[in-house]
DNA sequence: CCCAATTTGTTCGTATGTATC
DNA sequence: AGATACATACGAACAAATTGG
């Protein structure tokens, strides 16, 4: 009898790494959620069998994935702690560092996703939430006249975007929207990918965006859809305009939109 | 004057994660890529002037996020590594862990984006290809005896995305896509999601996919978007009838589709 | 305000494991 | 097979942070 074989594609763990998963899969196990104290260092150390430094090293590894959290002195401890979607988007945003995303791949994604939004949300939004994203949009109700004007405009029409993803119900597709319209910052930014030329183009988003708001408003979804169709193949067309490939970095975590 | 206030949104970092941070931003501005060898640990303790089980943490960290691997021995070290899809998975799926994500959620997503993808594929695809596509339908040409039949050809139907997924040109598609499946594919085994009542409905995901192929080859692509279309509701209305709320757990990384 | 207890955070010295030559 | 160069692991000590008396 062949003995039981371990298939070359699982990886050898190292030690602290074993023991992060067997402390991951006892979490789970057990069902405790966010705020729910793990054992103390020094009991794990016990637990484990192991070193200090080795249970510490698992615990970065947790902490590193966002799942725990730890604090110091008495009443302290590792706790169990929701991912955030800042951390989330951090991660994932290393994945994409070696893939050659453009402008296009982005918009795709956008253009499938924003109109699919804008159609669930239609009619279900409170006042309140409509005159939070009119405020938005206030930010860039004059032409922009400097440069300068102009980046900050165009990150407030992202956060328009960002704003109407957290109304949505869906934990996923909210993710995903705020997930590209960061990325897309993050080129603008990064590239300085706002320039001159399109000063009155970006202004014409203010248009868009006080259409959808009264389609929302008026809870006509397939209007919504067909705005922010044509909105996002607008906005696709002229950033394609300043194409460039996207090199994406390291996101130091926490500069979220 | 005030001192410099540090934001309290910006949270401390400990060392170690400190030490990750320069080690991130110094691969950033050198651009090294995948392979890259850092510095040895001593050489790391001498540069940062730190302990080595702080040094240490500060590469689990790294490690955790898929970032870097180390290699003992001879010629070993720590290398810079090109974050792979089943991390990235791994990472982004632990943040649903506490998201409630329903059924309905995750087929929003793919209704709107798996259409878009096969649209985008008419026609791109060469002869092997589209054969590789065929050979995975064959997994379910033959209707589901037993429920674990049944199991396997949801799981195989689930694969045949994947690999269409791949095809694609656009990194961020084909991830999300494959995302997608794979956290149905999760539901499915986890919440032994299959059950008999479906057994000939899944086979008529045969039908589809063999017309998808079809308009695929023929470089149709609004068809080949109509038929995906068609075929995501449908399952999608299949996967309702079994609804439940979806208790991801966290994933123990590398089980990918 | 200070002191003491608790718990994580950091350091150092040493020893072991592993892959290359 | 043995030497070398590296990560990996251990253990004991000390430092820092937080809480409560």
């Amino acid at each position: 009898m062949p003995p039981v074989t371990t298939p070359e594609s699982v990886e050898r763990l190292s030690r602290p790494q074993q023991v992060a998963e067997a402390i991951k899969s006892w979490v789970m196990a057990n069902g405790w959620g966010p705020g729910h104290r793990l054992p103390s260092e020094l009991d794990l150390i016990g637990r484990f069998g192991m070193a200090k430094g080795t249970i510490r090293e698992a615990i970065r590894i947790l902490e590193a994935q966002g799942l725990v959290k730890s604090r110091t002195g008495p009443g302290g401890g590792v706790f169990v702690h929701q991912v955030s979607e800042a951390r989330a988007t951090a991660l994932l945003g290393n994945y994409f560092y070696f893939q050659h995303l453009t402008i296009d791949d982005i918009y795709q994604i956008r253009e499938a996703l924003e109109p699919e939004l804008a159609a669930n949300l239609a009619g279900q939004l409170s006042e309140t939430q409509l005159a939070a994203l009119e405020d938005v949009m206030t930010c860039y109700s004059e032409p922009a006249r400097t440069p300068e004007e102009e980046r900050e405009q165009h990150i407030a029409s992202l956060r328009f975007h960002a704003l109407l993803a957290e109304m949505s119900g869906n934990p996923l597709l909210r993710f995903l929207i705020r997930f590209t319209a960061n990325m897309l910052a993050d080129i603008t930014v990064s590239r300085r990918l706002y320039s001159q030329p399109n000063r009155e183009l970006w202004s014409s988003g203010l248009d868009y965006q006080a259409r959808l708001v009264a389609a929302l408003r008026a809870g006509d979804g397939e209007a919504a859809r067909a705005i922010l169709t044509d909105h996002m193949q607008n906005a696709h067309r002229l950033m394609k305009l300043q194409e460039t490939v996207l090199t994406q970095r390291f996101l130091p975590e926490g500069q979220i939109i």
